[in-house]
DNA sequence: TAAAATAGTTGACAAAAGCAGATATTAATG
DNA sequence: CATTAATATCTGCTTTTGTCAACTATTTTA
């Protein structure tokens, strides 16, 4: 792990550096092409934005103003993109990609994969995910954006490793909202011990949500003769919000009902608010509650039933 | 997770286009200096090359050598570098930084991290790492750099999520190397259960061996009173063979000896030949084995154990 | 309604980068 | 060993790329 700010800005500042180069070389095939790397740029820029103007491309790709404007004389002399008088204002144009303009630029994205496919092909599957992963991440984060919801998987073939995983995700979690002491990772680790060993794909279930390759979400079902027990219900703070909790949850009550399961019950404590209303939107009732001072001083645990 | 490899292309793809955006606004900052981007390039690569010559320059930032030539006789002339004929080949220069190269290259990395201080100052410190490791692990993976065991750290704090991560690592490896089914993963929950409800810093201890800022590696001591069992001795593949698993196994029977166990026990099985050559190499003795068919067929059970 | 600001264009110019040929040296080949 | 091929670098010339400032047409602001 990256310890201090000083290491990581220089770390940054060496990947800049290093990823100048990486870039250089990649983008020597449209120097190939007919077009520069600016009209490249340009022309990808009005691709991909909806009403696009000059001003838009000028604060986008920081491009000389003189400079783009006859950038996009010669991409239009090309036939690559066309001009049209916005009618909201009589000064600016609307930038639009012609057909040809689509297909030149399907050409440079397929010269330009040919070239990646060629950097990485030295690489395993599990490197190449890596690296993906990793460019993915980078750019979210610089451009601070949410997840969406949309671009988070879920799954239910229980992988080795996924119940670890969710394990430290309770224990970390757990620990960073409510204070929860060690012993609650273990008591975690007890009700996955139990059903990994009894495991039954027709009557158990455990959905992982994942984004970016890293698990950020899950629930899951546990047999219990006629009834099923509803556990580890839990998402990361940045994922709640955006209806994955509800899809998750959604999903698990299917699941019982296909099952052919009388009720669903489940544990939890008064910690879980946000929890417990979703449990009472989806029509759970609360059956009893008691006091549990191990995890943490004051926890009450609560037992919610769902009839079916 | 990015599934197929069509989709991690485009993932490239547009992280790179990306990433030239980003590139050219923190480049600015040079243009402001006397140098021109490549000069500042020419600079930080003759600094870190070893015995530098026009040809490597060539070669590693793919510039044209008539150009190269010129930004070479600016740099001189600006006295930020020396050419020097080299005694093995009389057509090539060495080339080297003079002590007024060096201010100026450390007066741009200045500008650099104050820029990239600014482009990070809204993301949290748990941000800030995802980027930084991110940047790493592109770079390593591309340069196909084997990690150094200087790189990874080893910890024994036992933080949240530490013992479920070390589950999740037991269970993909013996996945994938020996094919173990999903019960494999209960049985480490549970031997972590038992750890965690019993845990004491002074008699119990987990080392957790961490690159990148995830784990790769672990160690565990469990006290069963006058004897110490070692557990969880495990290391990622990519991370074997480089001194690390020596380290771990010291450090943990350095931690058995200062808490003055009479010895220390394991169990193991006949899959693992290699960590079975570790533990005698350390001075263990098998006491006994027998079959265990839960995990995967025909799977001896080994015990062992080393007086201190 | 006049002044200020904005979107975009154009001409002049400077900087950056590339190409081809030249020179000195080294390596390879018969 | 001599000759040829290859290499490392430099120089003159050219093209490409990018910048600046002045200018028009329009919109916004005071």
């Amino acid at each position: 792990m990256i310890d201090n700010s000083k290491n990581k800005i220089a770390t940054i500042r060496q990947f800049n550096r290093y990823y100048t180069n990486v870039l250089g070389l990649l983008d020597k095939h449209i120097l190939e092409s007919e077009l520069s790397l600016s009209e490249a740029r340009v022309l990808h820029e009005i691709a991909a934005t909806d009403g696009c103007t000059s001003k838009m491309l000028i604060d986008m790709l920081c491009i000389d103003s003189g400079y783009l404007s006859r950038v996009l004389d010669r991409l239009e002399k090309c036939g690559f993109i066309n001009k049209a008088k916005s009618p909201s204002d009589k000064r600016a144009h609307l930038l639009s990609l012609t057909s040809k303009g689509f297909n030149k630029m399907a050409a440079l994205n397929g010269h330009s994969d040919k070239q990646i496919q060629e950097m990485i092909s030295g690489l395993s599957e599990e490197e190449t995910s890596v690296l993906a992963n990793s460019m993915l991440n980078i750019r979210n984060t610089l451009t601070h954006q949410r997840p969406r919801p949309e671009d988070v998987t879920i799954r239910h073939d229980l992988r080795p490793g996924d119940a670890g995983c969710i394990i430290a995700m309770h224990a970390r979690i757990y620990r960073a909202e409510y204070d929860y002491c060690t012993s609650f990772e273990g008591y975690v680790a007890q009700s996955f011990c139990e059903f990994l060993l009894n495991y039954n794909p027709e009557r158990d279930r455990l959905w992982v949500a994942e984004h970016l390759g890293a698990p950020v979400g899950c629930i899951g079902v546990v047999n219990h003769g006629s009834r099923a027990q509803l556990r580890w219900f839990l998402l990361s703070s940045e994922y709640r919000g955006i209806g994955l909790g509800k899809k998750l949850m959604n999903m698990a009550l299917d699941f019982c009902r296909q099952c052919g399961y009388d009720s669903v019950f489940l544990d939890t404590t008064s910690d879980l608010p946000l929890a417990i209303s979703m449990y009472t939107k989806a029509g759970f009732v609360k059956i009893s509650e008691k006091d549990n001072n191990v995890w943490r001083e004051g926890v009450t645990e609560l037992e919610f039933e769902l009839k079916l």
